[in-house]
RNA sequence: GGGCCGGUAGCUCAGGUGGUUAGAGCGCACGCCUGAUAAGCGUGAGGUCGGAAGUUCAACUCUUCCUCGGCCCA
């Protein structure tokens, strides 16, 4: 018997897919013309306005800012990405989710840039006013405002773009300016001073960027710190002990004079040693410094290149000190005061200004690999110094001062004053002035000079002037982190308890914040610069600010006044207007009190952002004060979540957050960072042009951005393959639900069991997705729903439910489909019902990630009437008779089965017996009734797409069964189908059954010719 | 150099409180289909869980050290 009774070609009578959705995306191309539907859709007010008649609860994601400095690159498009995922999401999930972005304006780089702008036009920063300078930066940002708002929209970024924050609008700045009074009327404003580099030839500080290191020729001095007393259990004290003296090194003679203090390291190993005999002058050609019954104290592991230098031929340990027992109990003489057992304080000019003790301080920076092991501290001088310092208790208003702006010592110091450290003018300048040779003279007549010599070190010098640059302590204003605040407590107290109360994501970023809040000293925030917002105080002859100095009515005033002032003019009105206009009106005598021109700190500017970009626009939580939530790279704990953490519990006692969440870096394939160097970086519009945003948005949304992401062509490529997919699944329900009304839709009771199995699993994807869209857990949900897509969906259920969906008959009138009693009628509504519903969770489960291909098929789908995007759209809820677990088990059972059927068709085709598995109809015995029982009320050959099965209970059998190795309980014999291929549908049937009418086909495809038939004639 | 974090198949990721042959998707190889077709389906091969010690009857999971990488400090 043959196959072909008539010459019909019944492929017009079929259902096949339908729709203009193409499979391919073709998205470099067409996302700015998505882009541009939104903007003219003016799809961000709206869903301000879908939110607010919803009465949608607000939830905020506050954006951090970047620097207005250059064009974007791959880890700020992914910043950016993440934001817009987190705050598509939450939309959709029923908040009011706004997004306002932000810039930072201020600041030292776009300085350096303006400058050089300038440079290039023959004009140094001298030449320029204050005023036309300052317009400068300020035209610069705005550029860079305008270029990296334009690179964020058109990576599909849905946000405030018409009106983002700017930290230099003039509101702005008269926010910053109103919280750093508000914070200094708390009285946690202190001044100080702390060592920055400093020009002398200038006359200016200068920043990392702006010296250049060179090799310089310099003087090394050894000196002895004469031991002045010992205050410790007196077991620790011996007589040497009294008379020896502590050994340090240094390549900076000029900074003995601030000598505040004397470090080494409690993990060092030191000694007391004597000088047994030196050199003789004969033997050396000149006299050495050191006697014979010295006695110093050094670091073993330096104590032959200490007495090398010293000119010692001999000497010998006396004891071992110990940190505990010796070293934390002695204080120091200044060397300046004469050594040796005869008149220590005879030395009348050092006695007066040097007589205070030096103590000794425990650091972790001073080593045993150079010098004496011992480190002189000059907290005015060294970076070390005045860390050293400072952590050892000491306040930064204890540091002397001594050395004026022109690199000379100022006058009240003895011997010293007035002499100059490098030279600033002549032919000479920058090399050496006075003051080295001059130290070292008095440290040779004090006795107190161990040796000396010449080295090279490589050090920093302007990048101007080439002239060496040295450190010098300036006045600097500090927020004190533990001086007790209005509520009693310290910031640091408010801060760490901020802390605790902060949901972190993820979980160790707490740690993280917390220990460096705990470690950190007070904030310094005042800088010498010109680009900034001022601190806005006036300072009295005592060094107060007015916050501190004023009855607090009278500084409220003025505060008023000031923050008025800077809200007309901006930054400007500061610097411009005279003190006395600001005084006067108040009975204050600008003769009195000096205007301070310092800027702030740019972490202070980003740390007030709650307050200008947040409440001041009304966009807080009323009842906590607070965002939802903060999102930056990993590295903001040292930044952005701190400064803005301070500043809000100084001001109010309380994080500006209620979570943290952060991501890591963008890393090339084996895990390294990106580097013009190394030339792995990769840019955004390259990825852009080459694959489209969307891309890109799912690599990130696949990743665990909450570590480092790499990124190659292969994995980029993997991205890809995960759009391909998607795209694809969607296409197949676009086209399977080609002329869907809601009418054709029938009720979840009614529907074959594969079906509601298909609604129980989008029962499960719901809460899932969601849960995992709260916790920020993308690539949970691209994992979740690509498996869905691929095995679920593709694998499973298309494939069983084509033979149902293309063949099945169609009725051209509802009252026909209402009439007709049979099964398949039914089967193919349920299955279009189903994917109706799968359809519109795809699209809105996926359009947080995929904005642009969702608006897309969203346009393409029976949904398209419901709103004018997908993004207006919300996460779907789920009705409770999808979920079933009972049913989702059995199922379980029949998927049991079936993965040995398909394991034993695939012998069949490997041995050439079977194409297609339509081609089969399988005998399948079971041992386990359970899982014969699942399959009662299904169509087994569907489920395996055979053309017949048979399940029999029982293992007995002919023998040569398949099997596989972990469901031993069930035997496949493959058979081939018996009777003839229908013609229609492909399936293999008894040709006795047929419809005479219609002999080359199944019975059911019959009824589906006529049915067709009837509504297109023939 | 210090603090914190990470290194599971070619790729992206799963693997409560240590316990049978370490999982998924993709990719790859092979095959099928040709009515989702620059698509779809099936089968298979891939991992000494960064390395080395140790604790334990038992470690991807605990401890120590090392190594590679990242962030922040110095």
């Amino acid at each position: 018997m043959t196959d072909s009774l008539t010459d019909r070609d019944y492929r017009d009578t079929l259902f096949l897919p339908a729709t203009e959705f193409p499979m391919r995306g073709g998205l470099p191309k067409r996302e700015p013309d998505w882009i541009r539907r939104w903007d003219d859709l003016n799809l961000y007010d709206r869903l301000r306005a879908d939110a607010k008649e919803r009465g949608a609860k607000p939830w905020i994601l506050h954006d951090g800012p970047p620097y207005a400095n250059g064009h974007i690159h791959l880890g700020t498009a992914m910043n950016k990405i993440v934001k817009d995922i987190i705050v598509r999401s939450h939309q959709m999930a029923g908040f009011d989710a706004s997004y306002l972005p932000g810039w930072d304006c201020h600041g030292l780089p776009i300085e350096w840039k303006v400058e050089e702008e300038f440079r290039a036009k023959g004009k140094t920063k001298d030449d320029v006013p204050p005023g036309e300078f300052r317009a400068a930066c300020r035209a610069y940002a705005e550029k860079w405002v305008e270029v990296q708002g334009k690179e964020f929209r058109n990576l599909g970024i849905e946000g405030e773009w018409d009106n983002p924050y700017l930290t230099m609008k003039f509101e702005s700045e008269a926010s910053i300016v109103g919280e750093f009074l508000r914070m200094a009327m708390t009285g946690s404003l202190v001044r100080g001073a702390k060592p920055i580099m400093w020009s002398p030839v200038e006359r200016t500080a200068l920043a990392e960027a702006e010296v250049e290191y060179h090799d310089r020729k310099v003087p090394v001095i050894w000196v002895k710190f004469p031991v002045a007393e010992y205050t410790g259990d007196p077991s620790g004290h011996f007589d040497e002990l009294e008379h020896a003296s502590v050994v340090i090194w240094t390549t900076t003679p000029w900074t003995i004079p601030a000598n505040q203090a004397v470090a080494f390291n409690p993990n060092v190993d030191y000694s007391l040693y004597r000088v047994e005999e030196v050199y003789s002058s004969e033997e050396l050609g000149f006299e050495p410094y050191a006697l014979p019954g010295d006695l110093l104290i050094v670091a073993d592991k330096l104590v032959d290149e200490v007495m090398a230098a010293a000119k010692v031929k001999s000497f010998r340990k006396v004891i071992e000190l110990t940190a505990e027992e010796n070293l934390n109990h002695i204080k120091l003489h200044h060397p300046f005061v004469r050594s040796g057992p005869d008149g220590r304080f005879d030395d009348h000019w050092a006695k007066e200004f040097w007589s205070e003790l030096r103590p000794l301080l425990a650091g972790e920076h001073v080593t045993d690999d150079a010098g004496t092991g011992f480190v002189h501290t000059a907290p005015a001088h060294g970076e070390d110094d005045f860390n050293v310092w400072v952590e050892s208790g000491h306040t930064t208003q204890e540091i002397r001062q001594i050395v004026d702006p022109d690199g000379c010592y100022t006058p009240d110091v003895p011997r010293f004053g007035g002499m100059d450290i490098i030279r600033t003018s002549g032919k000479k300048r920058g090399e050496p002035g006075k003051a080295n040779n001059e130290v070292i003279a008095a440290l040779a007549e004090s006795g107190n000079l161990l040796a000396r010599g010449m080295t090279t070190i490589r050090d920093a010098h302007s990048w101007r002037s080439k002239a060496p640059v040295i450190r010098r302590a300036t006045p600097q204003w500090f927020i004190s982190m533990d001086k007790p605040g209005p509520n009693g407590k310290t910031l640091r107290e408010n801060a760490l308890k901020a802390i605790d109360e902060t949901e972190f994501f993820p979980a160790v970023g707490r740690n993280r914040l917390r220990s460096m809040v705990e470690g950190r000293p007070d904030w310094l925030i005042s800088r010498q610069r010109n680009w900034g917002v001022p601190i806005t105080i006036f300072v009295n002859k005592s060094g107060e600010p007015h916050t501190a100095a004023l009855a607090k009515e009278q500084a409220d005033a003025l505060n008023a006044a000031i923050r008025t002032a800077i809200s007309k003019g901006g930054v400007e009105a500061w610097f411009d207007t005279p003190a006395e206009d600001f005084l006067s009106p108040l009975g204050l005598s600008a003769n009195e009190w000096d205007k301070v021109t310092d800027v702030l700190d740019v972490w202070f500017d980003s740390g007030t952002t709650h307050a200008f970009a947040l409440r001041e626009r009304g966009i807080i939580d009323p009842e906590t004060g607070q965002a939802d939530l903060y999102m930056e790279g990993s590295d903001q704990h040292r930044g952005w979540f701190q400064s803005s953490l301070l500043e809000c519990c100084a001001t109010r006692g309380m994080a500006p957050y209620k979570q943290v969440l952060t991501h890591g870096f963008i890393v090339d394939a084996e895990g390294k960072k990106m580097s013009k160097s190394i030339g792995n970086t990769i840019e955004p519009e390259q990825i852009q042009k080459q694959y489209g945003i969307e891309i890109l948005r799912i690599w990130t949304a696949s990743g665990d951005y909450t570590e480092d992401l790499r990124i190659s062509d292969e994995i980029i490529k993997g991205s890809v393959e995960t759009y391909r997919k998607l795209r694809n699944t969607v296409r197949y329900l676009l086209g399977a639900l080609d002329g869907w009304t809601e009418d054709e839709a029938i009720e979840a009771a009614k529907m074959p069991g594969l079906e509601r199995w298909v609604l129980h699993r989008l029962a499960e994807l719901d809460a899932q997705v969601k849960a995992a869209y709260t916790v920020y857990d993308f690539k949970r949900v691209m994992s979740l729903l690509i498996n869905f897509a691929g095995v679920d969906l593709s694998a499973v259920y298309f494939d069983i439910r084509k033979d149902s969906l293309y063949c099945d008959p169609r009725f051209s009138t509802m009252e026909a489909w209402d009439d007709l009693t049979t099964v398949y009628g039914n089967r193919r509504r349920a299955a279009r019902t189903v994917m109706a519903a799968v359809l519109e969770r795809l699209l809105t489960w996926l359009a947080p990630v995929m904005p642009f291909t969702m608006e897309e098929a969203f346009l393409e789908s029976h949904l398209s009437g419901k709103a004018d995007s997908v993004h207006l759209l919300l996460f779907p809820d789920t009705p409770e008779d999808w979920k079933d677990e009972k049913l989702a088990e059995r199922w379980a059972k029949i998927f049991t089965v079936r993965r040995v059927v398909t394991g034993a068709l695939e012998v069949e085709r490997r041995e050439k017996r079977i194409g297609a598995s339509l081609e089969a109809a399988p005998v399948v015995h079971i041992a386990d009734e359970d899982l014969v029982k699942a399959f009662e009320g299904e169509d087994a050959a569907d489920l395996f797409i055979t053309s017949g099965v048979e399940l029999v209970n029982t293992l007995e059998g002919k023998g040569g069964g398949f099997t596989l190795d972990d469901t031993p309980g069930v035997v496949v014999y493959p058979q081939k189908a018996e009777g003839i291929k229908c013609r229609r549908s492909w399936k293999y049937f008894d040709p006795a059954i047929a419809d005479p009418e219609f002999p080359d086909i199944t019975p059911r495809d019959a009824l589906a010719v006529k049915a067709w038939d009837a509504t297109h004639g023939e």
